[in-house]
DNA sequence: CAACAAGCTCTAGTTAGCTTGAGCTCAAGC
DNA sequence: GCTTGAGCTCAAGCTAACTAGAGCTTGTTG
């Protein structure tokens, strides 16, 4: 089970994907158990892949670039066909919906980052006046780790400290 | 312990903290453990927060919005003083760093749209040639290959700032 | 034929940021 | 004097995306 001699081209086993795809086989198994990727099995019971799951690694990694998460990724992928490499109309619709995505990101910092812009003069921090603590854009709280602001929905009372 | 008729005005408790700052008691709590909030406590081991702990809780917020984690936040809030509110040239110190930051995160956002934006009308999705897949396939050859997507997000963090 | 590399399954652990729940105390009100 | 509500501690659970390790099989090679 060492060098793919045997294996047709269009074919490729975990080990070879990983390198190729920079990932760890670990990270392979566990995107199939996700069902972001598929393999048949020898008879000696080992994946083999199409050669363009390399292509949808690919796909994968720029899906977590952008900000998805893999359930995001996987419901994107799973209008792609399973058993071929995806035609350009496929990637077209895919890259120009994660295109929105990432200007939808873009603008949220923008508006982020002005309010830091005029935090920085007034250093009032109040909930109830200051831009930085009361966000217009309802942000899609992203990942784990980084809640997006909540609701104060009281300010410092009338006797700040 | 019901209602706070005893307590100073500059004082608070958790519970009505937590509905002030937006938060749950326990995330309150878990703060504290985390040493991004300090309390003292009442003879019945209540804890008692001054009421400026409710900027506190405002600026762990605002960090957060722009991608910090609590360890990265808890380093900012070091340099404010615990037992007052922060001053204003605190904040200002503080927001402009943020700020650098969130800026540094747009550029990114930028470089990635772009990616994007140059794949969309490409289709090829090679491997080779596509700047968004671009990772050590194909032309597997070791070496010094192309750095990719991975890192891209590596130095977003903490590191001297 | 034995060694060894590559694969396999399954379970458990990691980090971040909380959330949930059990079980207990304390002070006030009816 | 008992219920109620707010608090307390400690432990476990959760989601995401993996990582690590034990223990076993498979298949090629010297």
């Amino acid at each position: 089970m060492s060098s793919a001699q045997h294996l047709p081209r269009s074919q490729i086993r975990i080990g070879d994907l990983a390198r190729r795809a920079g990932v760890t086989v670990a990270t392979l198994r566990f995107y199939e158990s996700r069902e972001l990727i598929f393999s048949t099995r020898t008879s000696g019971n080992v994946r083999i892949y199409p050669l363009h799951t390399l292509r949808r690694v690919a796909i994968i990694a720029a899906g977590q670039r952008v900000g998805l998460t893999l359930t995001q990724i996987a419901e994107a992928l799973a209008d792609l066909p399973k058993d071929r490499a995806p035609s350009q109309q496929h990637w077209e619709e895919l890259s120009s919906k994660w295109k929105m995505l990432v200007d939808q990101r873009i603008a949220q910092l923008h508006s982020l980052r002005d309010s830091l812009d005029g935090c920085i003069g007034c250093g009032c921090l109040s909930t109830t006046k200051c831009s930085l603590f009361n966000p217009q854009d309802e942000a899609a709280a992203e990942g784990p780790g980084s809640r997006w602001i909540r609701n104060f929905d009281a300010d410092f009372g009338p006797h700040e400290s």
